[in-house]
DNA sequence: TATCAATCTTTGATGTATCAAATACATTTT
DNA sequence: AAAATGTATTTGATACATCAAAGATTGATA
């Protein structure tokens, strides 16, 4: 009645751990130097250019420290360039440098697949209810 | 269309931490110094007497070095005691302490009130669903 | 039985998560 | 303007994840 394999939030941990355990492994074989997270941080800023680390975090929803840590090694590989911000000196200018944004175009089609290949065989109503009932309890535990 | 909010792994990957956040805090709430993941692992062993490590890893679906690790926490915090196997000395027989099982049951009731915070108005047939997709999402990736 | 291969666990290195406290700067209040 | 309050980010401490390599022990083979 109690046992692991039952419950859903062992089902998840566990879908999730190896959908991205899966994903870094194809990356690696690609030969990308980049991790899971790292490539998400990037996307997100791609898509909302001058976005705050806080604002990013909540996004992404990551912790701001988790962020600052993963900024810095993104900084390091030559990904993200940041600049103090003029108008708020507490804050700083992200951009995404050119070989920043050529892996993120790189990596997309591997991503797709990934996808494709994680979601084979479920119904796109299954995937729906799905969504929704991680988002409900998502709110749930707000 | 390929915003985050609709991607699957994302609404999963919010959904757990969000879950595990708002559990933790559950925790410390009520001063129990235990985090999930030891829970989880004691939780096993219980379950399982006489598992071994590698088969305990695989159960919990974390990395044989994460569960060494967790384990060695444990045993400092009296609620795990391991010794040599005399039959495999490569093995460590690993044994819940009383005031190991006295934290478990403690816990349990409360780990049975979160689960249903979370769950609040999700029907069991979609919960259903979303486990058998989780499910098929995790085999595709293996 | 000495060697080789397989198994179980640990260690090292690197990346991420989380909380709490500290910094640094900005805005509001007095 | 000085003080209090609020906001953005960093730092420190601790826990966990993952891979690769090393250790230790066992079982199979030559």
């Amino acid at each position: 009645m109690d046992k692991l394999k039952d419950i859903i939030f062992y089902s998840m941990d566990k879908a999730i751990k190896t959908y991205r355990t899966f994903a870094q492994k194809k990356l690696k074989e690609n030969n990308y130097k980049i991790t899971i997270d790292q490539w998400l941080i990037i996307k997100a800023i791609l898509e909302n250019p001058g976005i705050s680390q806080q604002d990013l975090a909540e996004m992404v929803f990551k912790d701001n420290a988790s962020v600052t840590r993963i900024i810095e090694l993104l900084v390091q590989s030559k990904y993200l360039e940041r600049e103090n911000n003029p108008n708020d000196r507490r804050k700083s200018n992200l951009t995404v440098t050119l070989e920043g944004e050529s892996i993120i175009k790189k990596v997309h089609s591997l991503v797709l697949q990934n996808r494709k290949i994680a979601l084979k065989g479920v119904s796109q109503e299954d995937l729906e209810i799905t969504n929704r009932t991680l988002k409900k309890i998502t709110e749930n535990c707000i």
